[in-house]
DNA sequence: GAAAGCACTTTGCGAGGCAAAGAGTAGAGA
DNA sequence: TCTCTACTCTTTGCCTCGCAAAGTGCTTTC
């Protein structure tokens, strides 16, 4: 087809494969520690820290810390925001693949 | 859910924006020449002629440079392997996706 | 009371994406 | 004919980004 592809209703964020990895999985299970998202996508956990980082300072997930006993557990949960940013990146995507 | 993500299913050489836009350009279209690329995807030549040269090395098209009058032209197709590379890449994605 | 384990974070480097500059050719004007 | 502009890409150089290795802070085990 002719039609214009518009790449950049693709958002940055969330086009990367850890990073929507991460979405994805949170998207479905509401939230997930670290250790799961870890051992769920089969990073690093230093690869794992880094985008979570990038995820909560964008908004799209919230980060709460607390301790279950003496060890501390991060638990991650997308926003709404990040929801919809989801959403949309999906949209776009079978916009994108619909046409074929 | 507490599926586990293969996120290494999904093809490095069509996870990027630009590549996914001219595999979905050219897997809708069955071919495709630079300029038509260019404008339907909205990037730079350079840009554009650098991913065209990963999908190339990749096998994921061909490149056929031809003479029209006297200019040139030079069109892109999809190889086997890249359809199916671009079919196997959809799917994973759906995969990750329909879980949500 | 060292040493090992847990739960992440930070650092450093190499790969990769992007646009600007370049290269090669053709036609148009002086 | 000799530049000048136009066209079609390619190459270069910077700069961001992703990744794993190293680091931090606490706890538990020996």
């Amino acid at each position: 087809m002719a039609a214009v592809r518009r790449l950049d209703a693709l958002d940055d964020v969330i086009h990367q494969k850890v990073r929507l990895g991460v979405m994805s999985s949170l998207m479905a299970s509401g939230e997930s520690d670290f250790n799961f998202l870890k051992a769920a996508l089969g990073v690093s956990d230093g690869n794992l820290s880094t985008h979570l980082t990038v995820l909560e300072e964008h908004g799209y997930i919230t980060v709460s810390k607390e301790f279950v006993g003496k060890k501390p557990r991060t638990t991650y949960a997308p926003t709404p925001l990040g929801r919809q940013a989801f959403e949309a990146y999906v949209e776009a995507l079978e916009a994108l693949v619909r046409s074929v």
